[in-house]
DNA sequence: ACTATGTGGATCGGGTCTAA
DNA sequence: TTAGACCCGATCCACATAGT
């Protein structure tokens, strides 16, 4: 058997590797032990084998594994990949599968990770739509094809023409997808092409929301509210009270409202990347939730029922449209939970405090020590805070009271 | 480095007001 | 009495933000 240094020139040359009529010659290469190529009369193509004890019949016997074409693998690529091709033939592990497609990658990353419903619509509504060019890619053919001129370029079609929001998003969501496929096929993928984007710090800047309540449109909001159904007002002014997230008011429940010890619970599906967590209620939080209640219908699940008669959901929905229609404030139902926090910050009350009331995780060590803290202890905190916005709501910014947190205690 | 939810535009379709 | 305007709460989708 002919033994040649397999290099790109000795393959191409017709006097190191004449060309075949009929059959096939094996080479050997003169560098990496048990590294071939076969040549037939069509193709070349890079093989390693070895010789391995069958440990039934305590004879050796020599196994031969397919590495690639030449053309699709360069002799480089043929000598690096060989030595684990060799490794595992000689450990008489099985032959593993053919690389996956990304898509197969994206299909599996849905199922796995038991993502919330939401975040798989998100998923499924940017990776099939945007990517879908790429899809059909092997995954060990995944760092060739997408070079960093690729994904940036990508990245910046995106940008143009979807938006700087959908951009970030779509490659965020495929850079998960890549990263859990390095982590699962480690032999077929070992760097993230979309880490690219990270690296030249491409990923579009976008600046948070700050719209909030100036102390003066306290006013304005809650008398515009009056131009809304009683349920959509209450269901607005009680996310106000406790700073919460839009769905965490709107999808509230019965079932995790105390009324006879004055508690509750906000849910959340995961616990990912929210928890669930249980507030006090305040005089007025309790007002309205009583309010509710006297309002409810026989069986009625949620607190806040839907309005219209065409809804998918049991309950309203807040919505920042409606919201600024209706006040005429620029002002998203998010805005609220600002509002809370901004008064509690006004009010000089503690940070902490206002973040264990709003259901943000705290990780410092400060933080750490409330998570003993019970909603009882929280109580007065959350009235003081409750006063105030209740004070702006109906008196505006004139004669201004600063209610300290010790005298609030007291209410 | 993610995961989850919010926002906004277009649009739907039932309710209600208005005018003939 | 009824057609049509139009109002309004919601939906759906695409894009933007919030939060861990």
């Amino acid at each position: 058997m002919p033994k040649l240094l397999l290099t790109k020139r000795n393959i191409d040359s017709k006097k190191h590797i004449p060309p075949v009529e009929k059959g096939q010659v094996d080479y050997f290469d003169t560098e990496v032990k048990g590294l071939m190529l076969r040549v037939g009369k069509e193709s070349k193509t890079f093989y390693v084998q070895v010789d391995v004890l069958d440990l039934t019949t305590g004879k050796y016997k020599s196994v031969r594994e397919k590495i690639g074409r030449y053309g699709e693998w360069t002799p480089e690529e043929a000598r690096a990949t060989a030595p684990q091709l060799i490794r595992r033939l000689r450990d008489g592990k099985p032959k593993e599968d053919p690389p996956p497609t990304l898509k197969a990658i994206y299909e599996r990353y849905l199922v796995d990770k038991r993502l919330s419903k939401g975040t798989v619509t998100l998923y499924k509504g940017y990776i099939p739509r945007l990517f879908e060019s790429w899809l059909d890619l092997p995954l060990n053919l995944l760092e060739k094809a997408l070079t960093p001129e690729v994904v940036i370029d990508r990245f910046q079609h995106i940008r143009e023409n979807n938006g700087p929001g959908a951009a970030n998003n779509s490659f965020k969501c495929l850079q998960a997808i890549i990263n859990y496929a390095e982590i699962l096929y480690p032999q077929f993928i070992t760097r993230n092409p979309t880490k690219v984007l990270s690296r030249t710090d491409m990923w579009a800047k976008i600046e948070g929301r700050d719209d909030c309540l100036e102390p003066k449109q306290f006013k304005i909001f809650s008398d515009a509210l009056l131009k809304c159904t009683p349920a959509h007002r209450d269901c607005y002014t009680f996310a106000l009270y406790h700073g919460i997230r839009p769905a965490e008011a709107y999808s509230l429940k019965w079932e995790d409202v105390d009324l006879e010890n004055d508690f509750a619970t906000f849910r959340h599906e995961t616990e990912r990347s929210k928890r669930t967590y249980t507030v006090p209620l305040s005089r007025q939080s309790k007002a309205i939730l009583s309010r509710r209640k006297a309002a409810a219908t026989e069986g009625q699940v949620h607190v806040f029922p839907k309005q219209g008669p065409r809804n998918k959901h049991e309950h309203l929905i807040l919505r920042a449209d409606h919201l600024k229609g209706k006040t005429g404030l620029s002002l998203t139902p998010h805005g609220l939970r600002r509002s809370f926090i901004t008064t509690g910050e006004r009010l000089r009350l503690r940070r902490e405090d206002i973040n264990w009331l709003t259901g943000h995780t705290d990780n410092t060590v400060t933080g750490k020590h409330y998570a003993k803290l019970t909603p009882d202890d929280l109580r007065p905190v959350l009235q003081a805070i409750c006063n105030e916005i209740e004070r702006l709501m109906l008196e505006g910014v004139g004669a201004k009271v600063i209610t300290l947190p010790t005298a609030a205690q007291n209410q």
